[in-house]
DNA sequence: TTTCGTTACGTTAGTCGTAAAGATT
DNA sequence: AATCTTTACGACTAACGTAACGAAA
């Protein structure tokens, strides 16, 4: 027999408690006729009468009593249970967003001003995080979702919609020998010495970043840095290494660096990160989010024409 | 929105415990197709999903992951209420009878035997209650259904189905006046004593046995008797009282009274009464099949045809 | 190519209201 | 006569299966 529903039992606490057939269809919004043909329903599923009813009382037999003694405190459980996940649903907790120096820019800004126009009652917090080490600060749950390149393949990690296009350059010292350059190619870092980030940094990532060899083959050298991007800012400016980054950092818009275009790079995208098994509803909204936000297209120098997100469809 | 379904919740238990969808329909002989719209249907209720999917893997999210938590508890305990109530519902327990000295007889015999053959398992007693307060071990709880005539005005009491009819008949002491009638009517019982049942013998029962005056209005003299049938019994035998009852009281066949019809007195009902509160399945398993036997006809002496259940519509 | 989840679409079956009937005061 | 529950009947819609589609290994 197919089974009882919620519907039905809901029809006999109420009914239960009123003891009168119109009363509960009223409260339930429905007809006499609907409340006497479910109770039967549930009655007939029992396989024994609920109400002793005449035209004149309805009062509980043995069995009613007896239901309706170990439904009520069930019902009213299995209720709240939903009505509680239903909450968990629709809300948005506080959300940390853990940043590098290099992922923090409008596009995040952007993004944060939405989602706080959205959810006025939820606080953001930015976070930090170690540049060479970003998803520890996740998966030591310090920080909520992660802005970072989209050059992710961790399995325990989700990486999500892209909130900016970066375009790729070279940052060198003013007075290095390719600061002259209107653009170079990829091939021209073969003579040139890059950092190399320290363990744990993701290879992916550093594949992403700092690609290991030119196109005709020649290995691009790299020499260990310690501490942050401020190291190699630092080393930038010094002339000893150039740096591959992305359009629109303001971290190397500096007087003694110079940013080159990289003509032959696949443009970076920053985006968000996170934890796939923590993907709870504040995420959630946030990816969402983003996802209905046009990625800001950040091009190289003189090509502003793109660069305040009125581009349309040219994702990729 | 439409509330949630058992339906929907049983198919997220399922399915969060399979974690596959193909697994899900087999167990619960629906399609995969099914499980997936119920799935995004509850998702839709709850305002967020439940499960993280692709084609390759089933995985709950931190919403389902509470849900299941939380659901399944209270799901189970549910199950178990409704099958606790349908199991009641479908139990026959034990069942004691109350009987008289004058309501015990082929009726109930036949009743108790066809009830024994439905329910083997069902343990039934009979015990003798207080003829002149027999309704006082239905509301001690004493016995569960009494075997009594259908004169019943009590509130709290149901008279159900009458198990025989009874003609109604005078017992006199066989050297008495009328011993030798044939027939008698209730007029003649105007210079008779009759027993006068102590307090708390119910009103309509005393009326229905014992008619309080005579057709013309001529009071019936009553004295107190204390004990039991018994005693009327003797009394009658003494010649010191009549006492008018039904045909088929074997109480009273014995070779110093005679018993002669009274031809204008309504038959009177054996049937079964019980407590309106307690009418469990138990009780309602015998009233049930009570009502579906035939009142055994008691005739008078010399009228046997319709004695041994044989004769129909003949109710009233 | 196979497996698996999803979508589209048509059928079945349950839900529900209207109206009339039956019962009780 | 008025109130209350039940039954009969028909409209609507949710439940469900079939089949085709799309993604992933």
């Amino acid at each position: 027999m197919m089974p009882v529903e919620l519907r039905e039992l809901h029809v006999f606490l109420v009914l239960a408690e009123e003891l009168h057939f119109g009363r509960t269809a009223a409260r339930l919004t429905l007809t006499p006729s609907r409340v006497s043909q479910v109770t039967r329903t549930l009655e007939r599923r029992m396989g024994g009468r609920l109400f002793e009813r005449t035209s004149r009382t309805v009062a509980l037999t043995p069995l009613g009593e007896h239901l309706l003694a170990e439904l009520r405190p069930v019902y009213e459980r299995l209720e709240a249970v939903l009505a509680g996940t239903a909450a968990r649903a629709a809300a948005v907790g506080p959300l940390r967003i853990g940043v590098t120096m290099t992922s923090e820019g409008p596009a995040l800004s952007r993004l944060v001003r939405a989602f706080q126009d959205r959810h006025p009652g939820c606080e953001v917090s930015l976070h930090e995080v170690d540049v060479w080490d970003p998803y520890r600060a996740l998966r030591r749950h310090e920080v909520d979702v992660l802005v970072n390149w989209l050059a992710v393949e961790e399995d325990d990690l989700r990486a999500g919609p892209p909130i900016s296009h970066h375009q790729r350059v070279l940052a060198v010292a003013r007075d290095h020998a390719l600061a002259g350059r209107a653009s170079i190619a990829l091939e021209d870092l073969g003579d040139q010495i890059v950092a190399h980030p320290p363990e744990p940094f993701p290879a992916a990532l550093a594949d992403a970043i700092f690609p290991p060899r030119t196109p005709s083959g020649r290995p691009i050298r790299r020499v260990p840095v310690s501490r942050s991007i401020s190291e190699i800012i630092a080393q930038v400016a010094l002339g000893r290494i150039v740096h591959p980054t992305g359009t629109g950092m303001t971290a190397f818009a500096r007087d003694d660096i110079a940013l080159i275009p990289i003509i032959d790079l696949q443009p970076l995208s920053l985006g968000l990160i996170w934890l796939r098994a923590r993907e709870d509803t504040t995420i959630q909204a946030l990816t969402e989010l983003a996802r209905t936000q046009q990625p800001l297209l950040i091009p190289w120098p003189g090509h502003e024409q793109g660069a305040r997100g009125s581009s349309r469809g040219t994702d990729g």
